[in-house]
DNA sequence: GTTAGCATGTAAGGAGTTACATGATTTT
DNA sequence: AAAATCATGTAACTCCTTACATGCTAAC
């Protein structure tokens, strides 16, 4: 088990239940959204949404505009893909923290309970620490060379990222747990550069 | 073509230069070298030795220790192995800066010619300013909520980065090329927080 | 004596990339 | 008229992960 790549099935969910659209479209927003690194390819893009339709996640709308064009094959949620949607926002496990899926749930917090969200970010804190003191734990010797240099980097990143997560983790705090405006913003962040 | 995949050869290659390592013990190098994402499993690093082992790249040492442990395969870079990891580190294409290969690059700094690693770490600088202009190019709502504050985040993520690169390309050029020390650590980096 | 860590492997499978294939529409 | 971009797809392949299987050795 421990499937990761359902990350990509949470994303497109995701973004159709803000609205119908079609592949070329979708493939856009996602790479907007999580695209900060290697853009999706219509070669894993595609298949998924046929699978997703097969599976009745979703469902084509037929089109009704001038048939002139490029017939483009809209998509939207089902019931059926809501439920599910409400379901992976809702798990709070490892493979909600993963490097993979941490974006793709994050940016989808807008739907997902304070409680979940607090869990996963807690997740995603723990999972960081534990990377950092594995970097700690480095050996004798390696500590000059561009390795090292490298290593220096990547450990400011990840405790530039658990400052992040620090002031995310309080600023979901501050909510008033079942008062307040359970708002799709989150809760004033402070940045201090 | 474009493969994206050889960066554990050439990590290999490359810590085996640096003297003979058996696989368990290679792992754990290989996870402190790169491992700040998910770790190296012996899945995928036994079969790659074996394979190595077969293109002749590398060679098991005979055991000569007491016969009373378990037998390790100690491996050793044979002289393929060294044509093929000088080989790797002189490549300068996109192969070279994306995210899955700039790393291992980067670690063996201390193999690669001045010349190359500027052509890499300018190579890995466009892609960075080339994502950046792709985050900044966001349409028109999208601007608050959580995947906001994500996108901001990662886009700040990728500016430090910029800095970072920017700072070694001038450390770099600082060298006199052809001339001075071709040492293994990279000139001085200046860090101002 | 039993857990934890050392040590090496294999089989099945997933997820996505690359490369290919096709064609319409809009812009230059 | 050409080039760019819109638009959808398939087949082959690569790389890696997961899960399983085995057995030794040191520490508690």
């Amino acid at each position: 088990m421990t499937r990761r790549g359902d990350f990509l099935e949470l994303a497109v969910l995701g973004l159709l239940t803000e609205g119908p659209l079609h592949g070329y479209e979708l493939r856009k927003r996602l790479n907007l959204l999580l695209g900060w690194r290697r853009l999706l390819s219509y070669g894993s893009l595609y298949p998924a949404l046929k699978k997703m339709s097969r599976r009745g996640l979703i469902a084509e709308i037929p089109l009704v505009g001038p048939p002139t064009r490029r017939p483009r094959i809209v998509y939207e949620v089902t019931e059926l893909g809501t439920t599910e949607f409400q379901n992976l926002v809702s798990q709070a496990g490892p493979t909600a923290w993963e490097d993979d899926s941490f974006d793709v749930r994050f940016a989808f917090f807008g739907a997902t309970d304070l409680e979940i969200r607090l869990r996963v970010l807690e997740g995603r804190r723990s999972r960081l620490l534990e990377r950092l003191s594995r970097m700690e734990a480095v050996p004798r010797p390696s500590t000059d060379g561009y390795a090292a240099e490298l290593r220096r980097h990547r450990m400011e990143s990840v405790e530039r990222e658990l400052r992040w997560l620090n002031e995310l983790i309080r600023a979901e705090q501050g909510e008033t747990p079942s008062a307040g405006a359970d708002g799709d913003s989150p809760a004033h962040v402070t940045h201090h550069e």
